[in-house]
DNA sequence: CAAACAAACTAACAAGTGTTAGTTATGTGT
DNA sequence: ACACATAACTAACACTTGTTAGTTTGTTTG
């Protein structure tokens, strides 16, 4: 492990603030104040604030994409998959809370990437709407509409960034337990 | 019906425009050239940019507080209480889909009403959470912990204004009634 | 018609924005 | 001791921000 370079601590703490406040709300004043220095030093280590936000956002993007496509890909049960996906958005949530906050709120303020983020997003969400579709055909899910099923899971495990954090006490493994009893399960007695 | 006051219909627009681009980033010269006038002219209708928020963000929040209210205080079972929590959140959010987004978003850039807000939304997860502890305790509901339970639940109803305006052709009851089925039962088959 | 009002306008302000240029201090390997 | 890279600094820029003051225009009302 190497340490981490001023670069990657700016974006780091840039990543923070913009959980807080959002990218447009934070200045680069404010970032500096954070970092310990003065404004203009930032420049020496980033190029603009735009490619602080492209290097919060698309790397997560890009994580979530590898790992959907190794889980699409598998031979896996479509349960099973499923669970799979919750376990990826559990671990990178928990790795990086901050940076999903700007991957959720503030992804429209992308200018170069924003039609590459929308691309990896849609392909995202194709690929785990083929999933559900599969497992509607085999039997192993019910035959509710497919949106509304990625639509009512993908929301929650896109909102986990939130939640993580208030709840240092539960670790990862514990979570991704209960979160897949409950997305697949329901929550009702019998 | 009374016709929309010019204020109210500053206000509707504004909403629209900080769900795209959030609170921050959206400037009142934004928002005047949406109304067709110059920004000072905003000024004639209303005191601050401030205040819009206010509007659209707290008249929401009292929403969600008084239907909760009148659900916590009924007779009805666990389950049936949870199906009309989904029914307000489904109904309020088709009403009004952009200020959802930024009670969801831009809460935080609220300064005289902040705490407010935060006392009402406080409120509104101990009443869910305590329907949710009586209907273990009740055997209506599984013996998971609440505390996920609710933010999987409540975290998929505060998304939905970011998904129903894409789906037109759904109306509210079907959707309410999708969206009860998955969250209550699960998705896998028996 | 005159008075009053609503709602737009122009012009300007003080403060804050991202960013650049040029300079200075601090260590590192030769 | 020397040059070199790193990373901080000060000062300034052009532009944008929310907002105010004062004025004009058109419509309604007495």
């Amino acid at each position: 492990m190497k340490p981490e370079t001023r670069q990657q601590e700016i974006i780091r703490v840039a990543a923070k603030l913009f959980k807080e406040k959002g990218y447009s709300a934070v200045t680069m004043r404010d970032l500096a104040k954070a970092m310990g220095i003065k404004a203009a030093s930032l420049y020496n280590h980033i190029n603009s604030k735009q490619e602080i936000l492209n290097a919060i956002i698309i790397s997560l993007a890009e994580e979530f994409t590898d790992g959907m496509k190794q889980i699409s890909t598998s031979n896996d049960s479509c349960i099973d998959k499923l669970k799979k996906i919750i376990d990826l958005h559990v671990n990178i949530s928990s790795k990086n809370s901050y940076g999903m906050a700007s991957l959720n709120n503030d992804w429209m303020h992308l200018v170069t990437q924003l039609a590459y983020y929308k691309k990896l997003r849609s392909d995202y969400e194709n690929d785990f709407k083929t999933i559900l579709e599969r497992g509607i055909k085999a039997g192993e899910i019910v035959s509710a509409k497919p949106d509304v099923m990625m639509f009512s899971i993908l929301t929650t495990l896109r909102s986990l960034h939130i939640w993580i954090p208030k709840k240092e006490d539960i670790n990862s493994q514990e979570l991704s337990n209960n979160l897949n009893n409950i997305l697949i399960n329901g929550i009702a007695r019998n």
